[in-house]
This record gives structure tokens, C-alpha cells and sequence, in this order.
DNA sequence: ACGTGTGAAAGATTTCACAGCG
DNA sequence: CGCTGTGAAATCTTTCACACGT
């Protein structure tokens, strides 16, 4: 078959709500009418890290079959992920690993920076904070909030912690932000989701165990720790 | 129809790989032939939140249109995972909130308490370790566990940090461990699987972004962060 | 020969429609 | 009458088999 970009990307999906699957959660969240599975998109971004990991040590090339035995799924399972988007294989050869990274970082959009901001400075949110896998894959994390008086003012890694309610200000003076990081307990966090959606913000990253209500523009990703340990205890009682 | 505990629990389900979302997450996982799907029992746990919010404000009694409501899905989707277990409903009526609490907390095991301990005194280990909902649910940190000689010996909100190699005399002295949560960098995360996994571990709460293997009895979980800021790259870029 | 790419089959989950019962 | 419980249909995802290209 010719060359052709991508298969069937006209219909934008609207909103996701993964397990967390790894996990989280939840997170569930399924394919709109003809579209790409959401566990497509989950899987690419795992193909990634793993090809990132082997690049440093690995031959240059990979199979699907080799890509599928680290990712712990099946080889067509990869085959299929990766032809939604286009051919990047050579038959009878497999993929060029550095060729692979590209094409799946522009895939999942990380060929540019993406401006986060993180709400809830607590120890959840310190910790993300502090995660290094953020950075490296493009995501900056430029501003905190909080609303605790006593954090307000603060500085921490850098940056200075502010009030949930100098958002409009901070985004006016700093520059539109694309994603923002929902770390606060359940009950202030619609609240904060409305404030985010209201300057703009297109993509939630939720840690408070509360489903949020969100514009159908605005992608919701919600990631419940507890759930998580749930469903492993439903798993333990099995037997 | 007569009253039956459980249609069809007979073949436990293996494991699952749920993203996250609840993100985690991750984390994908499917039902294993002719099993309850790995979605109703995230969703069962998700439930299972809104009822014990609602139960402090509410009436008594819920409509499956009304906790499909707060949850985000369809009235369907809800009878239809509680009808996996039982009939909890009085037709005409609704769920009793407090009992339907009690049957959800039954299937999720969550009846008694279960001996979590967590490898990895990081910041996002520190960040699980004062996560409110852990004990709240049932699940109790009883260790703590790095490999980091600087953190061996100190003492985290009243609990000993010790070496990942004193595990099996932990266990031996201060009794079998359900769960346990990895916490750790992604190079030594299979390595902290294979060591829980020998001390009898039997569920694995993996935070780690790499997949793990385990064996097929013990049930793994894995919550990937960078994974699902990266969905939401994805369907940022969309449009 | 070998491994990719893909249409078609199989399998799983969700939605629907309605019977059933308080 | 209203809302649950559920078989059947619709939809979505994964698996499979094999044609195709190098």
C-alpha cells in the first residue's frame, strides 16, 4: 500500500479516563466511532520508553517481536498499534529503533515543549515535581499553586508557590499553558479543574479520587491511587 | 430470578495491566474468558468512593441513573457490573447506599485489613507513604524498604527504613505481606519485583515506568505518570 | 527467507430494550 | 409507575493468517 500518514484521524477523540494502567488507574476510556483505541495511544507511549531504554545499548534495529516480548504484549498487537499511524517497518528486516523514536514522539505530539502547571503542593505534589520523567520528555512544569496561605510565597525547586486565584494573571503575564497537574484533595477538585478549563487549559492530569467534569475539548486523564490498591485486593480474594 | 452470590467467579483472572487511568495507569488489562472484566471492578472501586461520599449527605438510597451520574458512565453500565455479583437493588426503588457499600467493599475484598509494604523512600514513596486513602480503605504500610544507605536506619513517619536485603527476615518476624509497592527507578524495579515476589508477595502496585514480569499468580499493577502526560500530548496535538 | 502490514475472524465490553417486580 | 436485572445486539479491540516487499 502506498504511503499515507495517518489512516483514520479525522474525528478527534474527546476525553479518556484511563485506569491508570498501569494504573492508574484508571483509567478507562474507549475509542470514538472509527478512531484510534485510546489503548493504542497508552501502548505507544510504552513503546517509547522502551525504545528509548534499548537505544542507548541495542543494534540499531528491533522486531515487532522483540518490541512486543518488553512491552509484554503481542507482536501483532505492536504491528497493528504502529499501522494505524503509517509504515515504519522494512519487511523482513523490522524497525530502525532511532527512526521508531521519532516517529512515535511526533505521534504522541512531544516534538515540542508543553507547558504544565501544578495545583496542590503537598507531598503528591512535590513528588511529581521532583519526577524526572517530566522534563525528559518535553513537559515543564512552570508554575505551582496552592491555596494554603502558608505555602503561598514559598519557593520550591525554583519556583515560587501561588495562589490558585493569580491563574488568570500568571497565564496573561507567562504565556498560555497547555496542561495542568491536579493534585488536591477530592473536594476542591472540580473547583480547580473549572478554574483550569477557564484559562485555557486543554488537558487535566487528575490525582484526586473524583471523576471531573470537563468541557469535551479538554482531555481528563485521571490517575486514582487507591483504586489501583482496590482492584489488586479484589484480585487477592479471587483464590 | 433467585437470589446467587456471583454468576461466574470461577476462573480467577490473572493479571492486568491497567493504565492509569485512573490513568495509571495505564495499565490495559483484560477479562480473562468468560470472566468479570478488569473495567467493572475499577469501575466497582469507583463506585465504591462516590457511595461513601454520598452516605455522609445523602438519603439512604441511590438510583443506578444517579451514580452513574457521578461517576461519568451510563445507568447501564452500572447495573450491569453490580449484576456480575449479585441483585443489590430493590426494583422501583435504587440501591440502599449503606448496604450497597458494604456488598462493593465484600467483592473488593476490602473486609479486612491487608500488609502493604513499599520499596522505594523517594519522594513519590514518601508522597504514597502519607496518602490519606491507603489506610482509610484497609491497607496498612507496615515496612519500608531502599537501598539507599543514607535512608537505612532513619525512621519515616514512625516506620524504619531498612535494606531491601533484610526482607525475608522481615517477613519471617513480623508476618506474611499481601502487597507491595515499587517506588523505585526503573533499573532496579524488576529486580524489587523478583525479591517481593519471593517473600510471597502477591500483588504488586508498580510505579516504576517499565513492565514487569511476574508470575501468573501474583496480580501486578502498574501506574505509569509520564505515560499519561503523554496521552494527553497525543490528543493535545489532535486538532 | 524473514518480518511487516492488514483484512477478516474471534473475542470482549458496552449499549439497548424490555421483562419483572416491588 | 419506576427502576432493576439481563439476554441480545451493537460496538470495539485483539488475534490470526497470509500476502507482500526486500
Amino acid at each position: 500500500m502506498a504511503k499515507r500518514k495517518a489512516k483514520a484521524t479525522k474525528t478527534a477523540a474527546k476525553s479518556g479516563r484511563p485506569r491508570s494502567p498501569s494504573g492508574s488507574s484508571r483509567k478507562q476510556g474507549r475509542a470514538i466511532k472509527g478512531e484510534i483505541p485510546y489503548s493504542t495511544i497508552v501502548r505507544l507511549a510504552q513503546y517509547l520508553r522502551i525504545l528509548e531504554r534499548l537505544q542507548t545499548v541495542g543494534t540499531g534495529k528491533i522486531s515487532s517481536n522483540e518490541l512486543a516480548r518488553e512491552a509484554k504484549v503481542n507482536s501483532f498487537l505492536v504491528r497493528k498499534d504502529l499501522s494505524y499511524f503509517g509504515e515504519f517497518g522494512v519487511r523482513g528486516v523490522g524497525y530502525e529503533i532511532k527512526s521508531l523514536i521519532r516517529e512515535v514522539r511526533k505521534i504522541l505530539g512531544l516534538n515540542r515543549e508543553r507547558r504544565v502547571i501544578l495545583v496542590g503542593v503537598g507531598h503528591l505534589g512535590r513528588a511529581l515535581l521532583s519526577y524526572k520523567g517530566f522534563a525528559e520528555e518535553g513537559f515543564c512544569i512552570c508554575g505551582l499553586f496552592d491555596s494554603d496561605p502558608a505555602k503561598i510565597g514559598t519557593t520550591v525547586r525554583n519556583l515560587e508557590v501561588r495562589s490558585i486565584f493569580t491563574l488568570e494573571e500568571f497565564v496573561e503575564s507567562n504565556g498560555a499553558v497547555e496542561i495542568g497537574i491536579i493534585a488536591v484533595p477530592a473536594f476542591s477538585a472540580q473547583f480547580v479543574a473549572n478554574t483550569l478549563v477557564a484559562v485555557g487549559v486543554k488537558g487535566l492530569l487528575n490525582f484526586a479520587p473524583i471523576p471531573l467534569t470537563a468541557p469535551p475539548h479538554v482531555i481528563t486523564v485521571s490517575v486514582d491511587l487507591t483504586t489501583n490498591l482496590e482492584v489488586i485486593s479484589y484480585y487477592l480474594s479471587q483464590r
